[in-house]
This record gives structure tokens, C-alpha cells and sequence, in this order.
DNA sequence: CGTTGCTATGCAACGAGGTGCATAGCAAGA
DNA sequence: TCTTGCTATGCACCTCGTTGCATAGCAACG
């Protein structure tokens, strides 16, 4: 399990509450980690409750008050040691590759419309992604000291990037394939 | 869960026992759909009191018999079923994004034993990935009717190919990004 | 004043998924 | 004969993750 590490990266760049970091997993970092609210919720109880992570009562005006957690020592030991032990590539689960190798047994030609979705769903994330590195790393970098969050978020944003870049390309190898059956069934 | 669609695949490909999906779920469908064998026992379970595969008992001599799945016409419903409703795009868990993230937080030039390790893993399945593609798609096609079900595999397989040859790449990037920081901490 | 909608947190219940363990047949080698 | 190892199936337990629901503050609009 590694939902607590990575709540731990994002309060590090961070501090926020079990609300923001759901807004966080909504996009950023959701796009290599996926969470609800309700695991969040309930991940940060016990992170709090082991000492990982300090909260700190915001009052707030014009909206509900809120929880700011930040990390504390015990988390960025946890963190640390997570991160000096060596992980197994994470499992992968891709149901567009079942349903094309199951459209064999059905109409392959049906599938066209369904891979063109997920097309459009990978451009756009693409697309988002380029902007998000314009605006974040388009500028040279300044002079000084080198920023090594900012290198790091940089390359794993260059990650998505050619990870996208790579499914649209496939995408359409799959939709030519496609083609190349007789329509209907 | 697509985990019993998967199984209906693997099944239509060719039957087989819980025993031999778990082995195939070790290696080809396993690089893009995970089951360890006691899920495969319990969901065959599930689909054989649902009506969705036949059992056969094969006696065998030398080892244990076997159960023997096919598909039934209720899972070759329940699979055209899924086929042609929209599937959203599975989320993703990449850890070593995460470890790249949180490396700002710790020691960046630690982390580059890590990244070579799953590049050599990625160059592992990519040579595998190779083997079996020059193995079973290397004589040009036969002359006759299009096999959707060999071409259909053969476009999965690229799309395997495609993502370790990109993921090996990136790891490259990371690779020189980390070297880029002051070694030790 | 009621509705809608966003912020913010949380519970209860269920199903998916993984780890560890148990059993059993049979072969091969020490 | 004892151990090791592969084939083959399965149970018990526990955690992870999702869905649905509930609560509450406050703003904006009709």
C-alpha cells in the first residue's frame, strides 16, 4: 500500500486538507494515483493517529472551517524508508486490451467507436498536460541553485507526456487494425 | 470488475483449468490484467453457479485431474454484453512516480538503483515481448480470410512493445534527470 | 424563503483482491 | 524412505477500495 506515501509526497509539496488532497487526486497526481475522498478521510486518520502527519484547525469565513495536515517527523521517516526500499512495478490493469482481444469472439468492428473514445479521453489529458508544462516549465530555468522538486515534478509530468503520446498513437494502430474487418456481424 | 471477462477471453482462446489460467494469467494476458489463482478459483466458482462456463472433469494420469472450463452461451452473452457498453480508462497506480516526487523530499541520487532496477525489468518484458512477437506474428500472413482473432492479439502485443519501449525511454530521462543532483545527502 | 450548489467531513456496508495456509496426487532423486 | 518439487484445488482472514448515504456551513439565485 502506498496511498499514505503518496499523501505524504503531496502534503510535503503542500500542507492541505483531507478536501484539498481529494481535489489534488482529482488531477495532478491522480493521473498516477487514483483515491476518493473517502479513502483520504480515512487514510489520514490513521496517519494522524501514528504521529505521521500534524492537524491544525483552520477557521475559515464564507466557508466551512477545515483540517490542515502537514507532515510530521515520524511520516518523513516512513516516507523515507519506503522510499530506500525497493518496489515491484505496480500491477496493471488495461480493460481495452481484453476488449479487443474478446472482440475476436464478437463484432471487432463494434469496438471502433469505444476506442475512439478513449482516444479523445487520452488527447485530452494530453493537451492538458502540454499546457500544464507551459505554464509550470516553459520558462528557462533561473539562475542558482538547482530546484530539485521542480525537476523532479518536471520529469514525471514528461512522463504522462510521452505516456500519452504513445497510447494515442497505439490507439490509432488499433482503430486501423479495426478497419480492417468487414463491418456488422 | 472485468476479471470474469477476462477469464471468458482466456477461456474462448482456449479452455482450460483455474490451474492453467493462473499460469497464463502469469504471463500473457497477466502483462495487462493481474489474478493471483485463489481469485481465479473463486470467480470460476461464480461463474459456473451463474451459467457462464461449463465444467468437465479430465481425468489425467501422472498428475491430479483437472477441471476443465468452456464458455457457456451465457457467458458469450455476459462478454458481448460488456464488449458494447463504454468502459471508463482503468486507473492507474505508477509508485515510482510517486518516488520520484517525494525523492525532492529525501535523497534524489538514492532513488537511481531503484530506476535501474525497473528499467532492467522493462527491458526483460520488452525482449520477452519481442520473443513471442517474432515467434507467433514473424511469417507474413497466410493467404486466405483475415484471422481477426491472431491479427487482434498481434495489435495487443504491439501496443506491450509500444509501452516498454516508452517506458524505457522515460526511465532514461529520469535516469539523467537524477544525475543531475549533488550525490549523497 | 426555498432550492441549488460548492466546501468540508464522515459512517456503513459491500465487494475486490492479496497473503498465508492446507490438502492431495504423483514423479524424481538423495 | 524421505525430501523436494510440480500439478491442482481450495479455505480463512484481512485489507483495500468503492458506493451510497448523511451532515453541516454558507453563498447565490429566483
Amino acid at each position: 500500500m502506498a496511498l499514505e506515501h503518496a499523501i505524504l509526497v503531496s502534503l510535503l509539496e503542500k500542507p492541505g486538507s483531507g478536501y484539498e488532497l481529494a481535489r489534488r487526486f482529482e488531477r495532478s497526481i491522480g493521473y498516477f494515483w487514483t483515491a476518493t475522498h473517502q479513502q483520504i478521510y480515512r487514510v489520514l486518520k490513521r496517519m494522524e493517529s501514528d504521529g505521521w502527519v500534524d492537524v491544525r484547525e483552520v477557521p475559515q469565513y464564507g466557508r466551512p472551517d477545515k483540517k490542515e495536515y502537514s507532515v510530521a517527523g515520524p511520516g518523513r521517516d516512513a516516507l523515507s524508508a519506503w522510499l530506500h526500499e525497493p518496489t515491484e512495478p505496480d500491477s496493471v490493469r488495461h480493460d481495452l486490451a481484453v476488449k479487443i482481444r474478446g472482440a475476436a469472439f464478437d463484432d471487432p468492428a463494434a469496438l471502433i467507436s469505444e476506442v475512439e473514445r478513449h482516444r479523445q479521453a487520452h488527447t485530452d489529458r494530453l493537451d492538458h498536460y502540454l499546457a500544464g508544462a507551459a505554464r509550470d516549465f516553459g520558462d528557462p530555468p533561473a539562475d542558482g541553485p538547482i530546484d530539485a522538486e521542480r525537476e523532479l515534478q518536471h520529469v514525471v509530468l514528461r512522463g504522462g507526456i510521452a505516456y500519452e503520446r504513445m497510447m494515442i498513437a497505439w490507439l490509432d494502430d488499433v482503430l486501423a487494425t479495426l478497419s480492417g474487418f468487414a463491418p456488422g456481424h
